[in-house]
DNA sequence: ACATGTTTCACAAACGTTTCCAACATAGGG
DNA sequence: CCCTATGTTGGAAACGTTTGTGAAACATGT
């Protein structure tokens, strides 16, 4: 009935013993731990085995070794460009310590975040969550069971890596005041959202320090059309200088501000946040804070591997990286008022 | 010596069982047979599993039922916008289907390509791939083990579904030549690359049959920076039109065209290939040959699905669809001989 | 009240691997 | 020549789950 689906079975390491005329506890040994058997013999199993094209079953691995050689990563949408480094990074360092890594996509959705979270604990040794919209306690109830690494937010339940906004927006707000604005807008992003509400605070504060007006508008989807629309308050609001909550949100401004003709950066600075690959990209170059995500994937992937490398919790049990102004083209003189 | 990692172990059926005062046999049925079970038994069962925070073991599971309800997705570049809403779609039906889909991306590297799959192959009920480098007797000896759909690359080994770029490539030779073009350049892509000696064919042929010259250049990498070489190639060769191998190399083209001060459409057309999402948000908008990846996705995953339904191969063994162009802003007129 | 059928459950085997333990062979030292 | 250390192997238990088989309990019809 369900036919040629599965011609013939995987060969077991029975089998294995079988051809070489060993028993199976000889062919594991042979495979994994060499030093233990004779090298005729495992010189004849591992013959047997290629022979049979043996694929040991993780399944039955994992139930003896409690272990899955899995680690997860779920990040909040592959789509958005600022988290393929990080994924790349992870993904690359993961390799190396020989695990495979299962990765989920949560489309922003705080349910989808736990029920990935969810599927994903059982069937990885550990992983690195990126939900910045998960609550706390769901989240905990997750780290109890699996080693967790939290990436991009902070956290007392697990070992975190996070990013300290402090002295790219520091940067930003003084770049712009440099150069003479004293009215910004911030089109801020998705209202539950931890990294938005952590921007929020840190441009108001610095803009206070520096004094320089801040006009808080949105929230704004953190995607292209967000932009688009933000900046339609921007200038009714009368700014000289745009701080977008990330840089696709900068890239829709600007692509609305040409639209309506208002020159960037002649009339109007814009700033991104992020530097995400295409900020570079961008006619003119974006101007934008670059925060260090190929760093955190790193730190991440090594907290996660010395956790799970069973040497108790890793000595930093909480990492933060240093988030820096990238100048580019976008930023300008403020224009003068018309009056003059 | 291990210390905090495991201070609890994890719950097992056994020990739900004894709760509930019942034997394991029980609480399995109960959990998944829920017809098989008194009510009352199964209530308390229920409750037992819960007080005691149990998740079935994964390993156990599939070890005795020889399934892992996971699913493999490989990409050649998770950050080739291209992909993104490819590996959407197909996490979505996936995920639909209550499977968890593993996901790897290649590095548009063979070795990575085979030694993913490889390592996939064994943890997986059946995969997706998107593999435009692997050598086909690789793909075979994968194919005979494991439930494969090919995606994006035709194939005799496995159930696929590619695009049909036939009719989008006619329409932009078509389209280009009803402007007055008559001179165009192709960008090409990786040499070995399926998809680019595909493209190059299609535009060869029909460049032929509508009488336009087509000058073919490159490799190129098929991302930004390639097509910033290849607009100072093609202006070089003096065309009219670029037809980029694909989005992102059109973008590319159209960064460096707009740094040499030559205007677009005005003083050269610029059609990309694949619609990725950027496409209609860059300036101006991109004309482009619109590929139907997201239809692709859908296909793979229900042809996956139908596959592992045990229902026999899928009706069709092969799909194919078709690709369209989408006329937006970077084509116009052919620029008229200065001479005139 | 007895045979019969149905529901509900427990027991045990099985999935494929790893690893502890014991057994055997061999070699070396006294 | 015996005792012991060492090296190599096989047997068996264990990991946690599902499921076939059969037994008990119970209801039903006569």
């Amino acid at each position: 009935m369900e036919g040629a689906r599965e011609v013939t079975r995987a060969a077991t390491i029975h089998a294995v013993a079988a051809l070489a005329g060993v028993s199976p506890s000889t062919v594991s040994r042979a495979l994994n731990s060499p030093g233990l058997v004779n090298a005729v013999t495992r010189q004849r199993v591992l013959e047997s085995a290629e022979q049979l094209g043996y694929q040991p079953n993780r399944a039955a691995r994992s139930l003896v070794l409690g272990r899955t050689s899995n680690l997860g990563l779920i990040v909040p949408d592959i789509a958005n460009p600022f988290f393929t480094p990080f994924i790349k990074a992870v993904q690359a360092q993961v390799r190396q310590a020989s695990y495979s890594l299962f990765l989920a996509d949560t489309d922003e959705d705080v349910e989808v975040e736990v029920e990935a979270a969810r599927a994903m604990a059982k069937q990885v040794d550990g992983m690195i969550l990126c939900a910045p919209r998960m609550p706390g306690n769901r989240l905990r109830s997750i780290a109890v069971h699996t080693p967790v690494v939290i990436a991009n937010r902070q956290s007392r339940t697990a070992p975190a890596v996070t990013m300290d906004i402090g002295p790219g927006v520091r940067q930003a707000v003084a770049h712009v005041h440099a150069l003479g604005h004293r009215r910004c807008a911030f089109l801020s992003g998705p209202r539950g959202s931890w990294s938005n509400q952590q921007r929020l605070r840190f441009f108001t504060a610095a803009c206070q320090a520096q004094g320089v007006e801040l006009i808080v508008l949105g929230p704004f989807e953190p995607v292209f059309g967000g932009g688009y629309r933000g900046a339609d308050e921007a200038v009714a609001a009368g700014v000289t200088a745009i701080f977008a909550y990330n840089d696709l949100v900068a890239l829709g401004v600007m692509s609305r501000l040409n639209d309506r003709g208002i020159r960037v950066p002649g009339e109007m600075s814009v700033l991104g946040f992020d530097d995400i690959p295409m900020a570079s990209m961008m006619n003119p170059p974006l101007t934008t804070v670059m925060m260090p995500i190929t760093a955190v994937a790193r730190a991440s992937a090594s907290m996660l591997l010395t956790l799970l490398g069973g040497n108790g919790p890793p000595r930093p049990a909480a990492q933060e990286l240093a988030a820096r102004l990238v100048i580019r083209s976008t930023t300008e003189s403020a224009a003068r008022p018309t009056g003059l």
